[in-house]
RNA sequence: GGGCCUGUAGCUCAGCUUGGAUAGAGUGCUGGACUUCUAAUCCAGUGGUCAAGGGAUCGAAGCCCUUCGGGCCCGCCA
């Protein structure tokens, strides 16, 4: 059982008592005390029911705790009413202590079934294959695959898909590099190659676009023969941009994301699916060829307060959001499906990664779904906007497609001075095309290196390999919790030096509780006995650190239900910080009896085990040691 | 000009969806706790006209309106 059970009891209960005492129905709301003096939980149905009643809300309250107290129920051991009004609730800690320990044993804890096994699929990372990842990609990464972890936590069968834009203008622009710019396609040294494309090519021809227009002029044949995927150089370019992926995927991988399916928009230019889309989009009248203007002759959609926007262009070319549109049809299932699907790679976790393909000899799956997530910063909420319209009416549901948007990462003021950039002060946005960007793969390595050094101090007797695991683990940890602590509508100021600060509301203080809590398990050296009694589970700290594993359940449906990562990462934070006060306040190994410690034994595993689960929701690790 | 987001402690942010108890964390600063289950920790202190004004309400950081500050977006580019 959980906290919910408490919760629902209460509910149920006071519903009663207004029954008994002839006050009306109402809605009410039970919820967490705010502060533990006030008990555990508190009802605010004083307030409501004081005006109809005409009594002041402490009276309203005390007549219902008098009455609620002939029968407590199970979980209740006390109520009363406060002066302020509130109704409030003791938890019955000698049920609730056995009862939150032994469920968190279960490794399905936290599981709720919200999703019924229906098919949700989220698309996130998505980064041009022209350059390595940089922090802002993180940012989209992290997100996406913290939903899509914690909708699978919420009962949702979800399929990930990142979708790999191999036929635009970026990519584009490094095949003109090699073609004509003369940059040969073999990275110096041993540099990655998505590091090669990003930092050198990309950004050194984008210069050169300045005052070379042959240059330009080629970039758009180029385009062009990408787009149409038969010639020479459209295989090479598809070549390049395997490559690329290959290594931009090395550092999702790194980063603990997975996915099920690589998209590429290449096979859905040629898969003609835009054309279908298009004619039932002409049938429904979502566009109209417009008939004068500065429009005249191109096919638009209508916006209501915003300009309208081309679709089609006079020359009849489609324009950006005519690959979208297909992409997002075929996403939610309402186009046929065009592709077959090939393997691609087993990713670590044993999940294999597919492929698009138009070869009709592969193997025909689904990753389509009766939801879709599509995750993009929100700059592009505009252009969102409108494609979520058009698919509530191809699919006559208003929520079926949902832009998850979020605020971009910029670079502090002195972290930009570190790539020779004077800002006055102000942080700057990123921009892979002016080369202004923090790479992923370069803080993973100076996070790496740092926390490394601090492992060794602190477990001198580990062996290089361990520490390599550990650092790398407390790496991502840090990564990760910064760009999901917050809520998805901030900026998040990036600063490499605070980056490399770990104290206080981070990850790796988190995975510190979690190598605490497996030390004391590990001295002890046995299972604890779970059959024994738990009585002895008494004191505040663990009282508190029992409620809190005992709300997990309800923090991943709030998560779920309203797409926020950051409730994860709060809880998983509370809960280490319980486990810390704990930790300080109370001894285990050196208890004052063998039942104390068993129980307080029983505790710690219980701890370890939610937290590890909670943890592994954010996509970090839980060390056994750091 | 239009659209979206945002403004809470020196700094970074919770709380706002669903109004109610003394507005919470981290960080910073000051001081304290390691012969003790790992001090990436803990404890105490410091720090707030919740941008401003108005409205509805018994009651507003939260709801409504106005104003101001900051960011982003608005191409027959992708």
């Amino acid at each position: 059982m959980t906290l919910r059970l408490v919760y629902d009891e209460i509910r149920l209960g006071v519903k009663q008592v207004c029954h008994v005492l002839g006050y009306p129905e109402i809605e009410f709301d039970v919820s967490e005390a705010s502060r533990p003096e006030f008990g555990d939980v508190s009802c605010n149905i004083g307030f409501l029911l004081a005006k109809t009643l005409k009594k002041k809300p402490l009276d309203v309250s005390q007549s219902i705790a008098e009455e609620y107290k002939k029968n407590l129920g199970e979980y209740v051991s006390e109520v009363s009413a406060h002066a302020s009004g509130y109704l409030n609730f003791v938890a019955n800690y000698s049920l609730l202590v056995p009862q939150v320990i032994y469920s968190s044993l279960q490794a399905n804890y936290g599981s709720i079934d919200l999703g019924k096994n229906s098919k949700m699929t989220i698309e996130h990372t998505s980064v041009n294959p022209n350059k390595a990842l940089h922090v802002g990609h993180v940012r989209n990464i992290i997100i996406g695959d913290t939903v899509a972890r914690i909708l699978h936590k919420a009962s949702y069968d979800v399929s990930v898909l990142n979708y790999v834009d191999d036929s635009g203008l970026q990519v584009a622009d490094i095949i003109v590099g090699f073609k004509y710019g003369g940059y040969s396609d073999t990275p110096p040294d041993d540099q990655k190659f998505d590091h090669y494309c990003g930092d050198i090519v990309y950004v050194k021809i984008t210069e050169r676009y300045e005052t070379d227009k042959a240059l330009t002029e080629l970039r758009s044949h180029v385009l062009q023969e990408l787009e149409e995927g038969t010639s020479d150089l459209a295989k090479f370019g598809d070549e390049i941009t395997r490559r690329v992926l290959e290594e931009q995927l090395k550092t999702c991988w790194r980063l603990g994301a997975t996915y099920d399916c690589l998209n590429f928009e290449s096979q859905i230019v040629r898969s003609k699916l835009w054309q279908v889309a298009f004619e039932k989009m002409k049938s429904m009248g979502i566009t109209e060829l417009e008939q004068e203007g500065k429009n005249a002759g191109c096919w638009v959609i209508k916006a209501e307060s915003e300009e309208d926007k081309v679709l089609v262009r006079s020359n009849g070319t489609a324009t950006y959001i005519a690959k979208d549109i297909p992409y997002a049809a075929w996403k939610l299932g309402i186009l046929e499906d065009p592709f077959y699907y090939k393997h691609y790679a087993v990713q670590k976790t044993g999940r294999v990664l597919w492929q698009t393909t138009l070869d009709s000899k592969e193997t025909a799956m689904h990753f389509t779904g009766d939801r879709v997530i599509t995750v993009i910063d929100s700059r592009q909420s505009r252009l969102q906007n409108i494609i979520t319209k058009i698919m509530s009416d191809f699919k006559s549901k208003p929520d079926s497609y949902i832009h998850l948007g979020y605020e971009s990462v910029t670079l502090s003021p002195d972290t930009a001075k570190t790539l020779d950039l004077d800002t006055g002060g102000k942080s700057v946005q990123m921009s892979g095309r002016k080369g202004i960007y923090v790479s992923a793969d370069y803080v993973l390595d100076v996070l790496s290196e740092q926390t490394f050094d601090e492992a060794k101090k602190r477990n001198p007797e580990l062996d290089e390999m361990s520490l390599v695991k550990i650092s790398e683990q407390v790496a991502i940890g840090a990564l990760r919790y910064a760009m999901i602590r917050q809520d998805l509508d901030k900026i998040i100021t990036f600063d490499l030096t605070e980056s490399l600060s770990l104290e206080g509301d981070t990850g790796p203080y988190i995975q510190y509780a979690h190598a605490r809590a497996m030390r004391i398990l590990e001295k002890y050296g046995k299972s604890p006995n779970f059959g024994a009694s738990l009585d002895a589970v008494n004191t505040v700290y663990e009282k508190d650190m029992v409620k809190i594993i005992g709300k997990f359940d309800l923090q991943v449906e709030d998560a779920a239900k309203n797409l926020s990562p950051k409730i994860i990462a709060k809880y998983c934070y509370h809960l280490a910080v319980s486990f810390n006060a704990f930790y300080e306040h109370v001894k285990v190994l050196t208890a004052d009896s063998e039942d104390i410690m068993n129980a307080r034994l029983c505790l710690v595993y219980s701890f370890k085990e939610t937290l590890a689960k909670a943890l592994q929701l954010l996509g970090i690790d839980a060390p056994e040691r750091m």
